[in-house]
Parts: C-alpha cells; sequence; structure tokens
DNA sequence: CGTGAATGATATGTAAATGGATCTTATTTT
DNA sequence: AAAATAAGATCCATTTACATATCATTCACG
C-alpha cells in the first residue's frame, strides 16, 4: 500500500541532507541552530531516529522550509506548484508520500 | 519573532481536531486508526505534548493530511493554492508559520 | 431527567528521543 | 602528505513520548 514510517523517516532524511547541502551548511550547523546535538541531527538526517515534531520543526526552519499538513488530495497540485521551483537555490520539496496512488 | 513551539503544537492541534469534527470522527477513532492511544492522541490534538514524526505522519494520514516540508518562499504560494479548497468537506491547511515576516 | 458516548484529565511503567563525550572514518585544504 | 574539518558511529544519563488503566465531566438523545 504504502510507505512505512521508516521509510518516511528516511525520506525526511535525504531531504534534510539535500537541503543542507544546497545551503551549504555542516550538520553542526544546522543541528546549532536548530537547538539539538549534531549526533542527534545527524541520526534524523540519517532517518533512523524520529524526531519530535518540534525538533522537526525547528530543524525544518532552520534549513529554510516550512511543515505543513496538506490535505492529501491536494498533494498532486502543491508538488506541481513546487516542483517548478527554479529559483536561485532549489531543494526537493518533501512529502510523506502515501504512494501517490490517491484516486486523484 | 516568531511562533514558539508551542504555539506551533497548539496550531497543529487546532488544525487536527478541526479536521477530525470536519471528518466526523472520534478521537478514539483517530488514534485507532493512526496506532496511537486515546489518551495520547487527546494530548497531542490539545498540543500538551509533542509527537514523534512519525506518530504525527500516522494522525495525519488518519485525517486524509499529509506533512510536507515546504521552502519558506513558497509557503504564501501553496497557502494560496490550498485557501480556496471548496470541496465537499474544506479544511484549514496548517503551516507551522514563523509569521509570515519572510521578506517575500 | 437519566443513560451512554465522547472527551478531559491523571498516574504508573516502558520505550525511545536527546544531550554530551568520545572515537573513528572520510573529505577537504594547505 | 599532513593537517584540519566534517561526518559516521557508539556510550551513558536524562527527558519525554506513549500504553494502559482509571475516574470525572460534558454532551447528545430517548
Amino acid at each position: 500500500m504504502a510507505q512505512s514510517q521508516s521509510d518516511a523517516l528516511l525520506d525526511i532524511g535525504q531531504l534534510l541532507k539535500a537541503t543542507r547541502k544546497g545551503r551549504q551548511l555542516t550538520q553542526e550547523q544546522v543541528a546549532d541552530i536548530a537547538g539539538i546535538s549534531r549526533p542527534r541531527y545527524r541520526e534524523i538526517e540519517a532517518g533512523s531516529s524520529a524526531a519530535r515534531t518540534t525538533t522537526l520543526i525547528n530543524i525544518a526552519r532552520a534549513l529554510g522550509l516550512e511543515l505543513m499538513l496538506v490535505p492529501q488530495a491536494m498533494v498532486p497540485a502543491v508538488d506541481a506548484l513546487l516542483r517548478p521551483h527554479d529559483d536561485l537555490d532549489d531543494f526537493p520539496a518533501f512529502v510523506a508520500h502515501p504512494d501517490g496512488d490517491l484516486g486523484v
């Protein structure tokens, strides 16, 4: 059916890593701004640990991202809006991807 | 500057509650689908405790929502896309709102 | 009114996130 | 190549998420 929690964590980690590199920041810098330790940020980026909601929000903001909860039916539209995001720096937008197999 | 973590949790809780009521589900039903206990879901909905990332994803999905990480610069656009969402049932879309005071 | 369902709220115990220290292994940089 | 910096990885102590049980309160409805 869909992505397991582990997969979601891995995906989030990948996005964080890609965004961080796009911003040319070190793990320590991001961890610092987000107010967590580097070992912890490392685990979150590696997807081997499920951060608290508040921690994830802090990390996201440290990277210039915002956490949003979007109606599943709107995900494709939002995705489409985000993809052609060719700015100075472009990061992929993360979706928790149930799979994409909604009957939209 | 911006929203504290506590405020973010309260906002998330409000969205969850509004969405749940829109879907006419009980706390127990959502908790059940999300795989957590009712007291636990109650606390998260009340914003008095920060769920793990995986838990939040599960709850969101139980309510037909998806967790997304969006570049802050794109938040207004996504918000605009989400607001006129007058479907069969319409839920507000959550944003972790740093405040809206980005120089966009 | 009163009966039951939904919700608010708390307590105890377990599991997992987090911080801090430390060590190793890349990856740069000079 | 050596030095420095970043990243991978593991340990222990503390905090907190979460389950389960329980009771109070509110709310819908006959």
